[in-house]
DNA sequence: CACTAAGTGGATGTCAATGTCCAATTAAGG
DNA sequence: CCTTAATTGGACATTGACATCCACTTAGTG
């Protein structure tokens, strides 16, 4: 139903605004997401496209999330890897459904539309926040990282944090 | 975000209820369903597996639905060719998530329900029925039969119609 | 029983999604 | 300026969904 990169895509948002909100190399983001990193490196450029992650070449490099959790959706980083596939036109061809969709096909893009509107829906912001179950991709409870900045965060301009690679604790995702 | 091959599925049920409710070779299916024949000959053994559709080998054979189109649902003909893919386990195979995933993979799975919900919600004899738009698959809403009988139909028995390919008005589908 | 018309099953081909590898580029630090 | 650390971009490999082909089986008809 949804691709592999969706999922790997999700994961990376999901951990950077989790565990590494600061700056996050590759490897270190594909091994706690258990994403294959070569791969992940071309996932992520679609992020870096979509602007919802800056990259940063270099000694100290990385990504990093640009939007606060609280403003991004599952929704763009869905768009920005892997739009769902909404059906505008007759798959047929028929030039009688040209302006309105057959019964069939308008249930299938209504399907499409349910899954969009699921996606809207829901922010990082929820994901990191919902306490009822497991923790987003972690095993330990224990190594949450709470109160973070972001940099577009109310009440607080970018923080000119310049240590990238924060003490990490050996985070182990899910 | 749907396979071909539930297209496929559906496009062909979707002929069989509306065009042709006693029997159609997968030829003429193909043709009118805009479908590659050999494939959708394997889309429909998975229709036959699921007791959606029946098939009759030889002269005057063909393949015909075995339910009423108001006992056949969206959701039954997806699942006989290609199940929507539920979340029920860790991606990640993180065994503390083993009795319930995390946020995020609960979100997805939500997102798979969603689906579900909408493809159960949805009869094929709902979308015969629909006026509002075009017909469905078919190109001249001329061409429509009406008033049919089914196998699992109320208030008739299966009715031993012999002639199996009855005239079929050109049927050009959508 | 022979002939023809249909579906069935298996082997095979094709292509886009997924995944890998490596040279080039960029940035920091001495 | 040189070295090291990191992303980027492009070429290449792998895999599964989609599709094709054909020999076999089944069924009706004379």
């Amino acid at each position: 139903m949804f691709s592999q990169t969706v999922e790997y895509a999700l994961r990376a948002v999901v951990h950077l605004a989790y565990i590494a909100p600061n700056s996050c190399k590759t490897q270190e983001l594909a091994d706690a997401t258990q994403v294959p990193s070569a791969y992940l490196s071309k996932v992520l450029q679609g992020l870096v496209k979509a602007t919802i992650v800056k990259s940063q070449r270099g000694i100290g490099g990385g990504v990093s999330l640009l939007k606060s959790p609280s403003q991004l959706t599952i929704l763009e980083v869905v768009n920005a890897v892997d739009p769902v596939p909404r059906i505008t036109t007759c798959p047929l061809g028929l030039a009688s459904h040209g302006t309105r969709l057959c019964p069939l096909h308008e249930r299938m893009d209504n399907a499409a539309e349910a899954i969009e509107q699921q996606f809207r829906d829901v922010t990082l912001a929820e994901i990191l926040e919902e306490t009822s179950g497991s923790k987003p991709l972690c095993e330990d409870p224990k190594e949450v990282l709470t109160h973070l900045t972001f940099p577009g965060m109310p009440s607080d301009g970018n923080s000119p944090d310049g240590s990238p690679s924060d003490g990490k604790p050996k985070s182990e995702v899910d």
